[in-house]
Parts: C-alpha cells; sequence; structure tokens
DNA sequence: GGATGTTACGGTCTCCGTAACTATG
DNA sequence: CATAGTTACGGAGACCGTAACATCC
C-alpha cells in the first residue's frame, strides 16, 4: 500500500482547515501552484476526490473529512516521535504525566507514591494542563501518560505504567 | 517541529529491525549507500544519535529503540489515513469491528441489535481475527473499532459509538 | 473585472545508484 | 582478505516559483 507523506498531509490538513488554496498557500509559506499540484497528485494516489471545488472556495468530500482526522493524527504521531526521541536522548529522560488543574491531589500523591516504590520507577514530572487537553498532550508526545477518568473517548497512547 | 517524513521513517525501521544496513537496503529494494545517509540525515537532524556502529553490526540506542516504536507508530497512522480514507468514499462504507476468534457470541448480537437501533446507525462488519490482533487491526486500519477486554493496555482510536 | 483555482514552463534541489574508500576481524 | 559501512560523484526526477490561462461571481 502506497504510504502517504507527511508533506503531503500537512498540505492537505492545512488546506482543509483552511477551505482556501490561497489562504493555505500562504499559511504554509509557499506559492498556490504547488499546493494545487499536491493535492491533485493526492487525490489521483488515492483514487478518491478529497475536495470539491466549488464556486466561492471549496468543500470537503466525505473522504477529506476522514482524511483530515486522519491526517491530524499522523501529524502528530510524527511530532510525537521526534519529541519523544530527543527527550529519550535527554539526561533528564523523565516521564511527563499529565494532570488536568482540578484533579485529586490525594489520588495524585497516592500514585506517585506507589509508583515510586516500585523497582526501576522512572522519574515522573507532573504537567498540569486543562482539562481538554490531556488527549492532545498525549497525542502530539508532550505527554507520555495522563491521569483520565474512565469511560475516556480516545486513550492515545500509553509509554509506561505508574500502578500495576 | 515536525521534520520526520514517512520515508525516512520507513527507512529506519527497516534498519532497526534488521540491525544490519545491507539485509535492510535489500528489503528497501535499495541500495546501502542512500539508506545510510538517510539514518545519518536523520540522526543530524534530530540531534540524536539513534544507531550504534560497532564493530559486527549495529546497534539500537535508547532514542533508536524509542523511535522504533514511535515511528512504526506513525506508519501504522499513515497507513491507516490511506485506508481509511479510501473506504470512507467506497459505496459499501461499513463500519470494521474487530472481533476475537472465541469472542461471546450472545454478548456481540446484543451489542449489534442495540447498535442498529441507535438512529443514523452505521452498517457493522463484524471481522473475526485472532487474539493478540485486535490492537494491530486497530492501528493500521484495517478496523475501525474492536470488541476488548479491560483493562486494555492501548487503546488506539475510536471512531465511531456502537453504544451509547 | 476581480477573485480563485489550474496549466505551462524553467530552474534548483533532493534522492538515488555505481564506484571507490575505510575499518575491522 | 572478507565483510560492513561510509564518501565521492554524476544523473534522473521531484518540487517549487513565476507567468499565463480558465472559470465563476
Amino acid at each position: 500500500m502506497d504510504l502517504l507523506e507527511t508533506r503531503e498531509l500537512r498540505y492537505f490538513v492545512t488546506v482543509a482547515e483552511e477551505l482556501h488554496f490561497g489562504r493555505a498557500a500562504e499559511r504554509l509559506g509557499m506559492a498556490q501552484p504547488p499546493l494545487s499540484r499536491a493535492i491533485q497528485q493526492l487525490e489521483r494516489r488515492l483514487g478518491v476526490p478529497l475536495l470539491e471545488r466549488n464556486r466561492r472556495g471549496v468543500t470537503l468530500t466525505r473522504a477529506g473529512e476522514v482524511l483530515l482526522h486522519e491526517g491530524r493524527a499522523t501529524l502528530d504521531a510524527a511530532t510525537a516521535a521526534a519529541r519523544r526521541t530527543r527527550r529519550a536522548a535527554s539526561p533528564g529522560n523523565r516521564l511527563v504525566l499529565a494532570v488536568k488543574s482540578g484533579a485529586d491531589h490525594e489520588l495524585l500523591r497516592k500514585l506517585l507514591d506507589a509508583h515510586a516504590a516500585e523497582p526501576d520507577a522512572a522519574e515522573v514530572e507532573v504537567l498540569l494542563c486543562g482539562i481538554g487537553e490531556q488527549e492532545r498532550l498525549l497525542r502530539d508526545g508532550r505527554a507520555d501518560a495522563a491521569l483520565v477518568h474512565l469511560p475516556f473517548d480516545c486513550l492515545v497512547a500509553r509509554h509506561a505504567t505508574l500502578v500495576g
């Protein structure tokens, strides 16, 4: 299966967000023509129309909506890959735990203590964040784990066990 | 920040799996020199050594291990993006539910009935698979949802609600 | 006629393969 | 001296920007 390049996904996601080739090209720091060609090539390679070029701008097809979602996820994964790889090489090398600001500090304390008691426990850095922010932090690699409530819609990745 | 191209990740993952530039190049259908250069460039761009070139082959650094894992995830995401986008455009457009072979048929029946009763319910295609296979199917887009037991280590993505 | 997206064309830069080089056991 | 990885070098292809074109209000 032909793989999508991250450059192409970045282009498509920008166009899909702006719904306007001109503004998208500006955001990307490039001219419209190569952007237009890249999208056409993407549609040809997938064999699927992604945009409807109407009078007055652009609309996403159903397939385009799906690629917008999946493309964002892929770009986040690439960003996370770079970030976590760099972090793995840095001496600090702490596990980043995303905790929303209003969380139960009692529970957090217990968790961290229990984790610290385990053998070979990694050092944990607590990253306080807004309420809806945890998923994003996990997706793009700024965090490695998060404290969430079940049911959680879309657990993205978990990189280490905090408690057994 | 998002500097990693899919091509580079494919190269690195192959080398990391083979731990041998020659065999990796062969698997990739290319010559060793451009592969060697691509990896060097990747290390330069990340500012992190990924491989230790020892006498007698190659070893992964800690950062290399992380990039192997994250790179696979990114490549899977790209594959899933292409697959789901193509599927979204096909007329059938069914939701694929991965169910491991030994699963409870009674429960499955109830779930499917409950789902079918919802308004605007998508048609569901049940994909029977082996026991450890569900995560992989979700990751690379061959399935959109899966029936799993909690605790589930690494929920990757959920694309539609089957039951409320 | 102005705004928006698409071809046309030419230059540049990247990527690849062959061949020569280095290092190690 | 055989094996594995890296430079050196030249060519083919990809990508981009400018300019000209098509279409729709």
